[in-house]
DNA sequence: CTTGACCTTGTAGTTACTACAGGATACATA
DNA sequence: TATGTATCCTGTAGTAACTACAAGGTCAAG
């Protein structure tokens, strides 16, 4: 049998904020839950897995828009490997995206500091360059 | 003598949005502009250097914040190359650790499609990976 | 029976824009 | 002169994914 748990069970367990709780059953990633006669929202083992399905996925930079898309094939419980294979790529690949544009900023930054006197003087070869043309 | 540009010309030479010169208005990031007798806003190379300026310096990854600081240290005329080498330095850290954890999902995404068999069954591993526990 | 922990709703703030709506102005052409 | 169209104006709302209240209800313990 489930174990019945409060918002605050759920959130401690999970290690998702109570706020965000409220806010992805807004956003209908979580299900509407049931409640107590006080008017508590009561969860179970079900909501567990659920919500650290999405926080796993959010730690891997999934958006809730994609997490939906996973969510919904697995609810429908007809998807396919394929399906999410694609859109773990597609993700993956905007991962790498990002990374390579950080890493152009940082080589950017790097070469920009190393050019720096670092003194306590009013010339800067970082402003100068960023203030140039 | 200084040319006078309107908003669009202003947009066009900088490649700043028309939109995006407003709200940089309206957050004190520019300078509230002088007018013309119809109340269009009026700008001058000044404008144009200063929001090139901010262009590049969002281009490498700074905050809003981040960049009137260092307008605000420039403006003030009294700043050292110690300083902003400080500003500069402490925004690549952040650079290089939002690279990091990008690179750690990168990680983890990579071995998840590795195992996929990518086929048109409803068994997927990634999905098993990411409700497991 | 009161205290404190926990729960409820609803709203506003965060970042850095972008996208309108609804209206005024400027200039070129018919 | 009329008209078209390009440009400008203000102000508001939407985006992503929360977070932080305010103001109030509920529950268990001492």
């Amino acid at each position: 049998m489930t174990k019945s748990l409060l918002i605050g069970e759920l959130s401690t367990r999970t290690r998702v904020n109570i706020e965000t709780i409220r806010f992805y059953e807004k956003q209908n990633i979580l299900p509407v839950p049931a409640r107590s006669a006080a008017g508590r929202r009561i969860y179970d083992d079900a909501d567990v897995k659920r919500l650290n399905f999405i926080h796993r996925c959010r730690g891997l930079g999934f958006s809730l828009k994609e997490i939906m898309s996973l969510l919904s094939l697995v609810d429908d419980g007809n998807y396919t490997c394929k399906q999410i294979h694609e859109l773990t790529a597609t993700h993956a690949a905007d991962v790498k995206e990002k990374i390579q544009t950080l890493q152009q900023m940082e080589l950017v930054l790097e070469e920009m500091i190393e050019h720096c006197s670092k003194g306590d003087v009013p010339e800067c070869p970082i402003i100068d360059s960023l203030f140039s043309n």
